[in-house]
DNA sequence: TCTCTGACATTAGACGGG
DNA sequence: CCCCGTCC
DNA sequence: ACCTAATGTCAGAG
């Protein structure tokens, strides 16, 4: 469920800490990606017809591969270097939460049925999305796919929001790439959304500083934690009553969460029973994730052609020419990277540091504000102008 | 009147030929 | 460029 | 057996 109303908080009352981004501007950059919730998008929507999805041969769903494939190659093609986390095992405080979500799942296969046996197409195709599940098997042959395609692969101790934050604040990714307003609260210094949107049409990638984030609220750390579960989170039920607009200012007034639970009108104010909020604050403030020198070393190495061959065309049935041609693609990029790396001139290479070695990756020195807009689309990859203001 | 909350519903990819 | 059928 | 989330709409309370 992420943190209820944090985006459009963040718009309503810190709107400096989100900046409009061209998606050029990762290129050359290391990007951490959660994987369970593209997964999830890939099942939910890729190759959909009714309650039909992709499958093999022997009737294997690869909807999950076929989205993973191709939007890799996009973020590659791009220039990007993708680092994929999977989720590891959920908290005790989710538990409810994942209570909740797996009866709603229920309820939606009943419904699945009910529409079946109406022959209500549409029926049939609105309860099956929501029947939709990730399995062992589906991250697995994602992982598979991944490190096939060059790409590193980071299973996370526990929350992969929250691993994501940790490879941020340990410098080996540049942002991460998610919708999940969680990753603010784990604090991952950059969090950038609508990364993948497509080019035309939808909104510019919008990145979001951490700093700017506590700067513009003008709350400590601490207390952006406690907002953040205020407003409702997946680890505590909300105090009824109690929204994002609310939750700050109490939050402002009153210091942290014990100083507004002392000052609340409890006649108004239920307060959930139980209301672990200490521990939500502890899940948040130092979650379990790997850290520092025990990440394990990320590399982007060339895609294994014919593995992918064998796993995708082979096993899964793909189409060999539309692969062999996505893997070209890759090489293309991957040439055209090390040729022209920026990074060479401003990158990570500078940063001495004293975490053994370990590279960083530095944000590149702000170039002018937002002066030439008309900077030679070459490729005249965004077609229109978006109609920005 | 206006602001805010909460419940409920909806949406969620990418390619390539025409 | 957009639309829409297809990907497996 | 097991892990996704945000956004939009609208009624009603304060």
């Amino acid at each position: 469920m992420g943190i209820q109303g944090l985006t459009k908080l963040l718009g309503d009352a810190a709107p400096g800490c989100m900046k409009e981004q061209k998606f050029e501007n990762y290129f050359g950059r290391k990007i951490a990606v959660d994987a369970s919730m593209h997964i999830y998008a890939f099942l939910v929507v890729v190759g959909r017809q009714g309650d039909q999805m992709l499958t093999s041969e022997t009737g294997e769903v690869t909807s999950h591969l076929q989205g993973m494939f191709f939007r890799t190659v996009r973020m590659l093609e791009a220039g990007m270097k993708p680092v994929f986390v999977f989720e590891g095992k959920a908290p005790e405080l989710k538990r409810e939460e994942l209570a909740k979500r797996s009866n709603r799942r229920e309820d939606a296969n009943t419904e699945l049925e009910a529409a079946k046996e109406a022959g209500n197409a549409e029926d049939v195709e609105k309860y099956s999305k929501r029947t939709v599940r990730v399995t062992r098997e589906h991250n697995e042959e994602c992982k598979r796919l991944l490190r096939l395609m060059g790409v590193p692969v980071l299973e996370a101790p526990s929350e992969a929001e929250a691993q994501c934050a940790q490879l941020c604040k340990d410098g080996l990714v540049y942002g991460i790439s998610t919708e999940d307003m969680d990753s603010l609260t784990f604090g991952t210094p950059k969090l950038i959304r609508h990364l993948m949107a497509p080019s035309s049409q939808k909104p510019l990638a919008m990145e979001f500083d951490h700093e700017l984030v506590l700067k513009e609220l003008e709350l400590t750390e601490d207390q952006f934690i406690d907002l953040c579960i205020l407003c409702g989170c997946d680890y505590t039920a909300k105090i009824s009553g109690i929204g994002a607009v609310r939750a700050l200012s109490l939050i402002k007034k009153h210091g942290s969460i014990e100083g507004v639970l002392a000052a609340l009108d409890s006649k108004k104010y239920q307060i959930p029973e139980p209301f672990p909020y200490q521990e939500a604050r502890r899940l948040f403030k130092e979650p379990d994730v790997v850290k520092g020198d025990q990440i394990p070393q990320l590399k982007w190495t060339s895609p294994d052609t014919e593995g992918l061959i064998d796993f995708l065309v082979k096993e899964k049935t793909f189409a060999e020419d539309r692969i062999r041609k996505a893997v070209e693609r890759i090489n293309a990029a991957k040439g055209k990277a090390s040729q022209g790396r920026l990074e060479s001139f401003f990158g990570p290479a500078k940063v001495v540091s004293s975490t053994m070695g370990k590279r960083k990756e530095v944000p590149v020195a702000a170039k002018g504000k937002k002066g030439s807009s008309g900077a030679a689309p070459k490729k005249g990859k965004l077609g229109g102008m978006g109609k920005k203001k």
